[in-house]
DNA sequence: GTCTATAGCGAGATAGAC
DNA sequence: GTCTATCTCGCTATAGAC
């Protein structure tokens, strides 16, 4: 019985994770999280210390979850660019669909008080510069190589991250405006999976 | 002088529209707008009943401001769909670099309420499924027509929406990551009005 | 219409019993 | 470790003077 053991803690720290990642700091609760969790307010400060302090772990767990990846594929060297794009595109959509409040999270987190991306991006040890720049670079070659049409490579992210994040992002606007259910929703994050990629290398291909 | 004149109620509205916008429902206090406002901060009591009825009147105005010229594009009979595509990129950057919080304002707080969107759509005689109906069917009978390569309407809907929203949503993220101050940003935003609608039509064209 | 003073309440945090 | 009771504070909203 000692593995399937869930301890208090995990349970708050479980029901924090969810709540802060729907809500935001500024509309969540404490109440909320002890309901969550099935627990006394109480016990949320007897484990730590206040609010505050449980969203700064929540904040650095699930930006972690929503930056590294990412930063492994840039990184990654003997890459063609074509492969690049596809391995970016399935890893975020994949992540976002498992995860669909969390880009909307990061961003309006980081939006209220910007001092979070630099904070926690060092404390991760991302050097966004550098990774972004190994990638502008990759494009620049093959732009200048012509195997794909002139375009700037932050341009191109940029484009890259806009057709996988934004969808997520809006979801609850998507879903009332496109009237589909969740399960239609989901499998239009699948069928993007291939989609996307092949969009962009469409556009980009000479 | 008289038309000089702004009335005290007028910058309410106005100092509303910017904290709100920018902090969202959850996080303005009412004291953030009676500061931006220069103003006693019982006033909004005497001018508005209380912080929702404020909220509301400001959510109507930026729900318009963001979808109307959209629903107006999507109506509009006798454009090609390339040309469709070029009117609706030039006018969603155009309007969100004017506007830099308002995507992130109405996806945040839909996102918390999501009847709000019924709410306000309805209110504003928006009927979505019927707009996205006609925009669905306009790249069915291109795809038909064997004029663009095959996709569907929606995906492609989101494709153009996402390439568009995205980099104003994350901008507070794009900034730091791509180490670009505010001139140079609205410099690439400039520069995406032409490049997004050639982006896509490279990416679906045969 | 605008101000000061204050009521009222919701939410975070703590004391102390068990 | 977990609970009940309570303190404190910040913020919304109102009363009432001018």
């Amino acid at each position: 019985m000692i593995l399937a053991e869930i301890t208090t803690e995990e349970r708050i720290l479980e029901a924090a994770m969810k709540v802060f990642t729907r809500r935001g700091f500024a509309a969540t609760r404490t109440e909320d999280i002890a309901k969550e969790a099935g627990i006394n307010r109480t016990l949320l400060h007897y484990y730590f210390r206040d609010k505050q302090t449980i969203f700064n772990l929540i904040f650095e767990t699930r930006f972690k979850e929503f930056f590294k990846g990412l930063f492994l594929i840039f990184e990654a060297d003997n890459i063609s660019l074509f492969d690049k794009i596809r391995r970016m595109v399935d890893h975020e959509i994949t992540m976002l669909t498992k995860h669909p409040d969390l880009a909307r999270f990061i961003i309006t987190e980081v939006a209220h008080n910007p001092q979070l991306l630099i904070e926690y991006g060092t404390k991760l040890g991302m050097n966004p510069r550098v990774l972004k720049q190994s990638f502008e670079d990759l494009v620049a070659r093959e732009v200048n190589d012509k195997t794909i049409k002139p375009i700037e490579g932050r341009q191109l992210l940029m484009n890259i991250m806009s057709l996988c994040i934004y969808p997520l992002v809006a979801k609850p606007i998507i879903l009332t405006m496109m009237n589909v259910d969740e399960r239609t929703f989901s499998q239009m994050m699948e069928q993007r999976k291939e989609e996307v990629s092949e969009f962009i290398i469409n556009a980009i291909k000479k």
